[in-house]
RNA sequence: GCGGAAGGCUGGAUGAUCGCUGCGCGGUUUGCGUUCUGCGUAGGCUGCGGGGAGGAAAGUCCGGACUCCAGAAAGAGACGGUGCCGGGUAACACCCGGGCGGGGCAACCCGACGGACAGCGCCACAGAAAUGAAACCACCUUCCUUCGUGGAAGGAAAGGGUGAAACGGUGGAGUAAGAGCCCACCGCGCCGCUGGUAACAGCGGCGGCAAGGCAAGCCCCACCGGGAGCAAUGCCAAAUAGGGACCGCGUGCCUGUCAGGUCGCAAGGCAUGGCGGCGGAGCUUCUUUCGCUCCAGCAGGUCCGGGUUGGCAGCUGUAGCCCUGACGGUAACGGCAGGGUCAGAGGAAUGAUCAUCCACAAGGGGCGACCCUUCGGACAGGAUCCGGCUUAUAGGCCUUCCGCGCAA
């Protein structure tokens, strides 16, 4: 109802000020839609279960690996939404931290029926290969 | 036992590991302030403790609370809503009880249920005729006749046919044939009495019956309603700007008073400003009364352009709600007494995985209770808060009642 047709999900990111992430389990979740808008042009994988965009940030506009997730409504109602960002989060909080690189931002986007549906082992290695795809191709 | 009717409850459970969120109490760290081994305050990280979605959180269809809008009250008008009666309630289009009408053997269910002698409008097709009634076939009388019958004039409106609907129905008397022409009963209308707070019902009398339906068509009657909504609204900070165009109204009057200025010998005059009065303009659809704003440039209207779209409050505890008990009431409900308090996060948390159990579905086995395997969990997620309505909903449980069958 409130929040627009697609929802994005997370917390104020933290500021400049904050002290440097001296491990790499710390992740940061974006908010504003200039970010999600700048994710969505960089590169992208489509996986079964979701799709995966990443960016490179500019340097010096924030530390660490900044993630972000979506699902629109061609997800389904407000339940099926909510469960796709829910399992989109607990994948990404345990891959995430071990296979992202230092200066991203990623995006997982929910896709229909799948994102709720597959299996959790086989949406972790989904994400790990995703990540490879396109980490391998950089130099 | 089979078939049905009404009402209520529930909406997977337990455990392990890893997480989310905001609250309380600590630890640590950073900034700021200070009366400086400390204290206060704001934030980051972290430990522990106890909270953390629904019966519909949904649709946003009604009713409110609350907030804002220089208007408020009364009357009138417009628009919208409600519509048998009585009660409940903060209020309602909700709920309860009753009446009337319809359906069902019954339990029970359904009902936009005021007015068609205030007016306007519409009634397709079919049919002779769809509303000041009329007369196609058939009926009866008289006359003419080419005697097959056909035709003309008249009577009457019972029969046939059409239709959703045709001037009330059944029976009798009556007649050339017929007809409320007359009679009985039913229906309808009016009047009276009785019962009931009322809707309405019952009884009695009178009237031969006045001519249909539609008001989920306009309308009439009665009652109710100002508008916008938490992205309301208030505060703080930052940033940008103190814009432009068009329109509107307009520089009022006073023998009132005060102040300083100026002219004059003086009485006094002149202009300026403040206060007051009159007048004018604006403020809800209009009028009246009261009120508010303005009268010199306008905190009048419309449009264009630019900027911010951060933080805090509102924000969850009350017309509260939930549980228990007795009381009043047929009931909805009410006032009592005792106890409890239950998300407040705003790009928005309540999850993920695994194991066991419990349901569901399919297959197989067994005379059967049941066992095995596979699949796999209804509708659906708070966003200011309440009271309702409506819609979606796998499965399970409970209570009461009705009909039929069987047994006693």
């Amino acid at each position: 109802m409130a929040p627009p047709e697609t929802d994005l999900i997370g917390t104020r990111a933290v500021g400049d000020n904050a002290p440097a992430v001296l491990s790499c389990s710390a992740l940061t979740t974006l908010t504003k839609r200039r970010e999600f808008q700048r994710a969505s042009r960089g590169k992208r994988v489509a996986m079964p279960g979701f799709i995966l965009q990443t960016v490179r940030r500019p340097a010096g506009e924030a530390n660490g690996i900044r993630i972000g997730y979506t699902c629109s409504k061609k997800v389904g109602n407000a339940v099926a939404r909510n469960r796709a960002k829910r399992r989109l989060r607990e994948i990404a909080r345990h891959i995430l931290p071990g296979a992202g690189r230092d200066g991203h931002d990623y995006v997982l986007v929910g896709r229909r029926e799948t994102t709720a549906a597959l299996p959790f082992s086989l949406m972790q290695a989904d994400l790990a290969k995703a990540l490879g795809i396109l980490h391998g191709k950089r130099s």
